[in-house]
DNA sequence: AAAAATATTTAGGCAAAACTAAAAATAGTT
DNA sequence: AACTATTTTTAGTTTTGCCTAAATATTTTT
């Protein structure tokens, strides 16, 4: 499997989390900041190495191979990410674009004892979970902070965005993962919001609250 | 620079140091595992990018600023070796391959913290030496077992061949990086030595003398 | 239902990095 | 010095992954 094959498989993936019926040509090479023709070609290739099922027109969707090899890219690229968080002590900010290349080298031996070392961990620094190596992981009952009701006390567990920028912000209003979260008030005019963290009282807009997830249940 | 160029200036880099006039297109080619013409296609390239000098039929050498970028591949990979053998537990006979991956990831924050995370380490697991950030490394006084003398002893501090049937031969006979080596006999007929490691009595062919390096002086 | 807008595919090309086969240069030998 | 063997380069292809421009299919709007 070539760096850019895994890299589409991959991006299939995770745009397939969303909309589950079929991934379109125009959302892959958004994601990958490609040409639509050019998804078109490889969608071609991998269709013929039965990593995903397609039919023109019709989008794609991973075969039951694909979906093995996307979540062990996956499990890769969340296992270095926690690496160079938890062992070379980068920012959860700082990891991305580093892991995205480290995702793509090729050894099981490798990958099985750097998830030992790091103590097989579940999550990686962003709240998402990390596959085992058959590609099981942990499915949390987790709701946006922007779906969450008045009165009620969430845990904050992850992060739909993880750029760079918007994770800067939450270090900067110290808003950190595993933090209680208690929903004082709902604004109905812009839909920002009122919360207690760190015994401190927060306002965050609508943009900012739905791009944190929280533990549905307590 | 791309994954293929940073072979070849490791390649050239590493067969310069045997033949420090000019490396050959087939030495580089047979290193490789590619054919001559491959080779002169892409010293072609390396010469646009002024990485090496070549002038037609006569080899090429590194210039400065290639032999800086030989020498940051070279770190790369030999601190990947450190990581992988002391964090990870691998033998030094199963980190090559997988370093020879590794030492192609591009962030110089990576690296950096790398380095300080296993303690700026100045060898590698096979007695190497690793190029600082700079591209400077520790010279030591080093000759083969093969050249060395009767009843003198040594310390064995790094290998030629460093293939993982050698390694594992060394393994066997309970020879490590750092041990003392007493030279009791040289035979003269086949070149075989006698030896004292592990006081224990040990005879050596001369093909395996002739792979390992030992400190010049005491 | 037809027209307009959008999405997707096809056709034709390009650059990188490899290859084979043939030509040219260099080195070794009589 | 001339011939031979070896090394190296050139010329022409292939594959992968990308591109632009044009054609076709699908979706949305009137
Ligand atoms: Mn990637
Ligand atoms: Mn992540
Ligand atoms: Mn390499
Ligand atoms: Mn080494």
């Amino acid at each position: 499997m070539t760096i850019s094959e895994e890299n589409y498989i991959k991006v299939i993936y995770h745009l397939s989390q969303v909309s589950p019926k079929g991934v379109t040509t125009n959302a892959i090479a958004g994601t990958l900041d490609t040409k639509a023709s050019s998804v078109t070609d490889m969608l071609k290739k991998l269709a013929d190495k039965n990593w995903v099922s397609y039919q023109k027109y019709q989008g794609v969707s991973l075969t039951e191979s694909g979906l093995l090899k996307a979540k062990m890219v996956v499990r890769k690229h969340r296992l270095w990410e926690v690496f160079l968080v938890e062992k070379l002590g980068f920012a959860w900010d700082e990891v991305h674009d580093i892991a995205e290349e480290l995702e793509h080298i090729q050894s099981d031996a490798l990958i099985g004892r750097l998830d030992e070392f790091l103590g097989y961990p579940s999550f990686d620094p962003h709240g998402d979970p990390i596959p085992n190596a058959k590609g099981e992981m942990v499915k949390e009952e987790r709701i946006l902070l922007s779906e969450a009701q008045r009165n009620h006390t969430y845990r904050f567990i992850g992060v739909k965005d993880s750029s760079p920028g918007f994770l800067q912000y939450l270090d900067k209003q110290k808003i950190a993962l595993g933090a209680p979260i208690e929903l004082l008030e709902i604004e109905p005019f812009d839909h920002s919001i009122c919360i207690r963290i760190n015994e401190q009282e927060l306002v965050l807009s609508q943009k900012i609250a739905d791009n944190l997830y929280v533990l549905k249940h307590v």
